[in-house]
DNA sequence: CTGTTAGCGCATTCAC
DNA sequence: GTGAATGCGCTAACAG
């Protein structure tokens, strides 16, 4: 057929026809100087074509790219909420995916709304994302097998009881072992009464604490006044009320709370009550948010320990789309892999001791 | 064990030529009820070809789909991180975007870097997205326009001093005016001395707090021991120490803050020294955050207008873009643009006046 | 109403 | 070393 020159005027944005007929070669050429590829080339070439991608102001289009690889080289997260934890948890998997040469998409589903998280899921999978990495996700399992299917490798953080024909692979934050030794902290610390103050009762991440909380009572041994209330239906002054009534005249009351903004704001009532923290309440949050060290007294907490977690995501992930890992990683995976109980593996938190329980 | 390929698994994904040969149609009448499209079309034909998407599991390749229609329907989005503001910002915008049929994407820049900032650009345009949103970038105008150039329309929020020829419109939080509030406010309410404790000196939203904060003291008529300081430079201790210091013993001294966490900060230390708040000292925060409410005393700070900053980019880039606006988006437009100084436009802020005020 | 065909922008064999 | 040719999956006229 005869293609007369392709008008350039024609679509604003160059593409790689405009640079090869600039520079005075073949599209080919182009394809190979952009990409860096091992094939021999002349130096003449390669100026040229980097000339005229400079002064055509060329970008390439890489739907056309991916579409044409067949892969897509994105990966796609999905986080409840961008603040906290999911923020910085989606920064540094970011950063690591780089490293392998991959994009991360990052989706939230604003506060565990099923059906934005299935929206946002579906729009990763029509995109040809070639990995996905979800929280321990509030959709029904089955419409998420439907949604995955067995082309994308799924990883899941912070999800529990997610079978293996979905899930490759949960790397999940040992909440139950950091409650636990929670309880035991209080106890240690002369509490003579012991409370779990959760919310949204019925969430993986809260039964997990509950699950650790009545392990820590267990491993004491003497019974001791306890409770698990829930703040969500309590509200927050109605839980310290429920505390305090449960504990009568035993002090101190141990409040271990779901995270740090239950503990902050249990600490605000305790100020306008006049109740001293940590003589009379003591308080352990998680997710060592920036106001558990800046509150008065400072809160203790868990330190989330997202560059572990976010490291065997990003190392998983890679191993399982093909991609060849460097010696660091893979003794990573060598290091934990054989230590998943089925294929949900735990990380331990650490316990940043503060003022609230007197250190 | 060598792991095959599981990319190449994907390869098996149906395309429209599945279905259209499962339906036993051509592959345009498949695209016709896919994208519902008006064309008439026989009711047993439709129900066959969404049979067939349904048994093959079929879903559409976007990267073909967009190649194909030379639009994306995507956006991006750049914050400096995903935590508080920005990170409501960015899921607000994302409901909005929704609305009318768009994806948004959004990149954190990792505080600020303008290495990682100009890589997610750069993405995002190779990604051809159909519009920009950004917060007042780190990076260079220079290289943001060569980047953006006349292709893609760019909306900045919080961003001051842009050249319409890289900028379409700059829709911003007025801290000049707020700031300005703030010093009044600590005036009004006796504060003999009044302090700006400011973070990152030469980023526009702290030179507009700068300006706004002269503006107050401007306004007040008599003059008034003030002073600008550098909480990044002094450290949070320096900076209560410079600002007692300074103040000699005038009482009480406000110190309006960069933000609700150094506002924070400054409120931990106060309490370790026995310094009264709101007797002694009387803090203003920025941005309302959780803790500015549920610390102790709250904080007074300014609530971020998010509902309203998003809907205005959202519909005038939608309008740029070359979308049919509602009623509603269409009035919003028509009510704001006119008061637009240049290219900038203001968002008042609401002050929450809470204890650290003495209210 | 339904099928045919020509791109969209790029990667990737193979010949030259 | 370099360049035509083919295909990736889909949309959009244009025929029938």
């Amino acid at each position: 057929m005869k293609n007369e020159g392709s008008p350039m005027s024609k679509s604003k944005q160059p593409t790689i026809i405009d640079v090869a007929s600039a520079a005075g070669v073949s599209i080919a050429t182009v394809s190979n100087v952009i990409n860096r590829r091992k094939v021999p080339m002349a130096p003449e070439t390669i100026r040229k074509v980097e000339e005229a991608v400079v002064t055509l102001g060329y970008r390439r289009n890489v739907m056309a790219t991916n579409l044409s690889r067949r892969r897509s080289y994105e990966l796609g997260l999905i986080i409840p909420h961008f603040g906290g934890y999911y923020g910085r948890f989606a920064e540094k998997l970011e950063q690591r995916v780089h490293h392998f040469g991959y994009h991360l998409s990052v989706f939230s589903a604003a506060g565990m709304d099923p059906e934005i998280e299935q929206r946002h899921l579906e729009h990763l999978l029509q995109r040809r994302v070639d990995g996905l990495v979800s929280h321990g996700l509030a959709m029904s399992m089955q419409s998420t097998q439907q949604l995955v299917g067995e082309g994308t490798p799924l990883v899941i953080f912070n999800g529990w009881g997610w079978p293996s024909e979905i899930v490759k692979l949960a790397v999940n934050l040992d909440f139950a072992k950091a409650s636990s030794q929670a309880v035991q902290h209080f106890l240690a610390n002369g509490c003579r009464s012991v409370v779990y103050a959760g919310r949204r009762m019925g969430m993986g991440a809260n039964e997990q604490r509950i699950q650790g909380f009545e392990t820590g009572l267990a491993e004491h041994g003497e019974p001791v006044v306890h409770a698990l209330l829930d703040a969500g239906e309590l509200g927050v002054v109605g839980t310290l009320d429920e505390a305090l009534r449960l504990s009568g005249d035993l002090r101190p009351i141990g409040i271990y709370t779901f995270n740090d903004a239950l503990s902050l704001e249990l600490l605000a009532v305790c100020h306008e009550r006049g109740i001293r923290v940590p003589e009379d309440v003591q308080l352990i949050g998680m997710d060592n948010e920036f106001f558990a060290r800046a509150s008065f007294p400072s809160i203790t907490s868990f330190e989330m320990p997202v560059d572990l977690q976010t490291s065997l995501v990003a190392a998983f992930l890679m191993r399982e789309i093909g991609e060849e890992l460097d010696e660091e990683n893979t003794q990573l995976l060598e290091m934990y892999l054989p230590h998943v109980a089925g294929h949900e593996l735990f990380i331990d938190l650490e316990m940043i001791e503060r003022k609230s329980t007197g250190n």
